[in-house]
RNA sequence: GCGGGUGUAGCUCAAUGGUAGAGCGACAGCCUUCCAAGCUGAUGACGAGGGUUCGAUUCCCUUCACCCGCUCCA
């Protein structure tokens, strides 16, 4: 498939546009026009339903250890700087870098113990001059800003470059507040902020995009099985709304590729168009993140020491570098009495991500001959019904003889619970198109026998089928084919 | 951030140092009984800023955005 093609059609349709584009856009920020917010905010909410409103926390899901609860979240984007110094983003996002233009590589300054680029071919001393380095630099991937009118330093701030942390620093609040036990969710979708310093394949990567996350906390025991289990849920939620098998893949990472707190993570990956042939973009990333998080707000900022085990970064004065709430986020186990530091799984999203990969699972182009008998390239986006942005469209086959009066009485209907649209200008067939490119699942059509008989047709987007339905039924008939 | 390429209407393409054209689409009207039919009408563009010039969409500079490589992540 080509990506133009898609880019093209999701500005001529109004899924999205470049931000701020009359200005002449700004890199790495999106807008979602009128069929893209309807079709994000319906990736959302399945998979808001799917996680957390419509879990029965009664039964054992299959796959699972054990029945769970699932609660949400909705956090502030700027948050205490303390969080982003203990959670290990400041130090990792806020160091000075170094670039070496020859080499095209970058470096931590700190690593450097002067200024010669580290890969500066050791072999080949002649060939050191190419090294060029720039001046040490700052390179924030947080975004800075300001809180209060002082504007001096101590009133910096950020904003989030992940919803997570809202999360584990409101893990007693929700515990306190909810009387959920162990094991249990939070989950959270927002948006995050991340000053990359190349955003790039539409909105792959964007400077500002939406997660949607759950931190899982378990006991330490049971918390390998559970990482399996959302390796796997999350993984089957993607191909029950569409997104083909062949195109996703789970990846577990490499243990040498593990982020330093993780002893396990998985990435669930689809190969976007825009990606050469073999390779694939993360959707999410489902993470076994031992007690590092609640650890971090207890104690203070952790790193690996020799042993491989976590301890409180000292700074040079033998304190704590960055130091922690102080606050006691361990869980007592009523049953057993045992307390203990939950561990961590955490199923990480991106909203953003998720709906492009729909789009691009969307796109087709077929043919089909129009009424003079030549063929014509039809585009189509296949959408799942459940994400589909229009639910169905209603037409009077011609504006007269009633049709319109009895179509706009069933739109009506419709109205009420879906997101449906109404159309009566122009040939039926140029309607149907035109939801075709919308990817409306659903065309129902009033004609000349419904004033007969009281039944209308339904157009089936994909297999271009049509049927004729009780008009009293049609309501039922869309819920029981959009409603997963 | 570095190197290479590209910017004309919603889309696809023209032309030009001197009033920027067309097809398709979108819009209005007529007509239309199931897959982009037809007729009529009106709308609509030189990415932005600066310079050279009597005059710049065209030449020069800067900038912004997009695409292709090098790096990071949801």
């Amino acid at each position: 498939m080509d990506m133009d093609k898609l880019v093209a059609l999701c500005r001529r349709r109004g899924f999205l546009f470049q931000s701020s584009e009359i200005y002449g856009g700004l890199n790495g920020f999106w807008d979602y026009g009128p069929l893209g917010v309807e079709l994000k905010r319906n990736v959302k909410e399945a998979w808001w339903r799917d996680m957390v409103a419509a879990h029965n926390e009664l039964v054992t899901p299959a796959g699972a250890p054990t029945p769970y609860a699932m609660v949400g979240l909705d956090c502030s984007i700027i948050m205490h700087p303390q969080v982003w110094k203990c959670s290990g983003h400041y130090d990792l996002f806020c160091d000075m870098m170094i670039d070496c233009r020859e080499c095209k590589g970058r470096w931590r300054a700190d690593h450097l113990q002067s200024a010669e680029c580290p890969r500066k071919p050791s072999k080949h001393p002649g060939e050191f001059d190419k090294c060029q380095l720039t001046e040490p630099r700052e390179f924030n991937l947080m975004f800075k800003t300001i809180v209060g009118a002082m504007g001096t330093e101590e009133d910096a701030a950020f904003l989030r470059p992940e919803t997570a942390q809202g999360i584990f620093v409101n893990f007693k609040n929700v515990t306190d507040s909810t009387r959920v036990k162990i094991p249990f969710g939070i989950a959270q979708t927002g948006k995050s902020f991340r000053n990359e310093i190349t955003p790039r394949n539409f909105t792959f990567r964007s400077r500002e995009f939406e997660q949607m996350e759950i931190e899982f906390f378990c006991h330490p025991s049971t918390s390998r099985k559970w990482y399996e289990y959302w390796r796997d849920r999350r993984l089957a939620w993607y191909t029950g709304l569409g997104l083909s098998s062949e195109r996703l893949q789970l990846r577990e990472h490499a243990q040498d590729e593990l982020s330093h707190y993780s002893c396990g993570t998985a990435d669930i990956e689809y190969s976007f168009p825009f990606l050469a042939a073999g390779e694939y973009g993360e959707l999410e990333g489902i993470a076994h993140r031992g007690d590092f998080d609640l650890r971090s707000h207890m104690e203070g900022k952790l790193v690996k020491n020799a042993q491989g085990c976590l301890e409180v970064e000292l700074g040079a004065d033998g304190k704590p570098k960055h130091k922690g709430s102080g606050r006691d986020l361990t869980y007592r186990d009523d049953l057993t009495n045992e307390r203990f530091t939950p561990h961590v799984i955490e199923p990480s999203a991106g909203a953003d991500r998720a709906t492009l990969a729909f789009l691009c699972e969307a796109y087709h182009e077929d043919s089909a001959p129009d009424d003079k008998g030549d063929m014509q390239t039809r585009t189509v986006m296949k959408f799942h019904p459940r994400i589909a942005p229009v639910k169905a469209a209603v037409f009077p086959l011609v504006k007269k003889d009633g049709m319109p009066e009895a179509a706009q009485e069933l739109y009506g209907a419709l109205k009420k619970r879906f997101n449906v649209f109404y159309d009566e200008k122009g040939a039926v067939g140029r309607r149907y198109r035109r939801q075709d490119e919308a990817g409306t699942p659903f065309c129902i059509t009033v004609d000349g026998q419904t004033l007969v008989d009281n039944t209308v047709t339904i157009r089936d987007r994909d297999s271009l089928k049509q049927w004729r339905v009780k008009t009293a039924d049609v309501v039922e008939e869309i819920a029981r084919r959009v409603e997963g």
